[in-house]
Parts: C-alpha cells; sequence; structure tokens
DNA sequence: TTACCGATCGCA
DNA sequence: GCGATCGGTAAA
C-alpha cells in the first residue's frame, strides 16, 4: 500500500476531500493498529468559508490550516469530541478537509465510526496527535489500495450554522458508514 | 479575567 | 429535543 505524502494533499482542500474518499485511514498506538476506509469527508477553505476556523485570519489554534499541508488538525469541539482534520493547500494557504465518516478494517472492534467525534473515540485521537505530519514514522496516515469502485455523492455540508449551501461534503453513495446527523440527505 | 459558543453525541 | 462540558477567542 503507497503511504500518501505531500503531493496529495498540497492541493485544494475540495480535490483532496473528494480524493480522499476510498483511502484507508492508518493509526497505530502502542502496538496495535486501527484502520479504516474513508468514505465521508467535508472540505475547509481559508477566508472564503463562514465556517471554517480560518475564515478570520490566523490564530493560535487555526494557525495550523495555514502550514504545511499532510498535517493533522484535531480540535475539542462542544468540549467533548475531537475532530480529525487534514491540512491541505500549499504552505501560507489554509485549508483542512474533516473525517466524517469510517469503515472499520482493523482494529476497531465494534465501535461506531460514522461520525466525526465517534472516529477520533474509536481511534483514540486527542490534542497529543495535533499538528503531526502524516506519515508511517508517526504512526497516523492515509494509504491507497487502489480501491475505486464506488459513486461518490457531493452535497452542502451538515452540523454548521454557517456556509452550510457550500457543496463541500462529499461521500461514498451506499456506505452505511456515512455520518447521520439530523435531518440527513 | 470573564463570558460566550461551537465542524457533536446519546439519551428522552 | 436537550444537556453535557471544554478551550479558543474577543471584549473589558
Amino acid at each position: 500500500m503507497k503511504v500518501l505524502g505531500y503531493d496529495f494533499f498540497c492541493r485544494p482542500a475540495r480535490l483532496v476531500a473528494k480524493e480522499l474518499l476510498g483511502k484507508i485511514f492508518v493509526r497505530k498506538l502502542r502496538g496495535k493498529t486501527f484502520m479504516g476506509r474513508v468514505v465521508e469527508t467535508e472540505a475547509y477553505l481559508g477566508s472564503k468559508d463562514p465556517a471554517s476556523h480560518a475564515c478570520k485570519g490566523l490564530t493560535k489554534r487555526n494557525s495550523v490550516m495555514f502550514g504545511k499541508p499532510g498535517v493533522s488538525y484535531i480540535y475539542l469541539c462542544y468540549g467533548f469530541h475531537y475532530m480529525m482534520n487534514v491540512v491541505t493547500e500549499k504552505e501560507g494557504v489554509a485549508g483542512a478537509v474533516l473525517l466524517r465518516g469510517v469503515e472499520p478494517l482493523k482494529g476497531l472492534g465494534n465501535k461506531a465510526t460514522n461520525g466525526p467525534g465517534k472516529i477520533a473515540g474509536a481511534f483514540k485521537l486527542g490534542k497529543k496527535d495535533n499538528r503531526l505530519l502524516l506519515a508511517k514514522k508517526n504512526g497516523l496516515y492515509f494509504a491507497e489500495d487502489g480501491y475505486k469502485s464506488f459513486k461518490i455523492v457531493k452535497t452542502g455540508r451538515i452540523g454548521i450554522k454557517q456556509g452550510q449551501d457550500l457543496p463541500l461534503r462529499y461521500y461514498i453513495e451506499g456506505s452505511k458508514y456515512v455520518s447521520k446527523l439530523k435531518s440527513n440527505y
């Protein structure tokens, strides 16, 4: 399996969000390996995107979104849930892709992974994992295994109050592991 | 230093 | 439908 690196993430967020579908998210921690197939993502942009943390310019929290692509951006939301993002775009341009749904492949038992908070929980991601370069040596990365027999659906984003109309959410049609939030699409 | 509130989830 | 509960951010 080929590990996705700098070149993959150094592109527009919407493109990375779309192409990350079907890829494998790998996390190694204390000898255990967690793996899941990405089935749902959302892109977050910079100043143009009212829902993005980066829309109001650079701050301490979102500075990683302006940094090097292929780095994790994990933060606590609502005081309970961590969200796993990957930084995209070249250095200096804000952009990230949020992982919203994953199909369990290995090491996840019966844990639900159909939602951003659940994914972080199942993969044991926390603030320690923020700003980590996604690479094999860090035990946190995405890999490509040639899986591509699926249909991609593009819709407005969900779970946010600003910029919902922007069609930046992508998911694999028919997957059981796409997140289900309120009146879904 | 304080007040506000959010890219959520699970239970009623 | 609602409450849980934390940390970043802006205002004072």
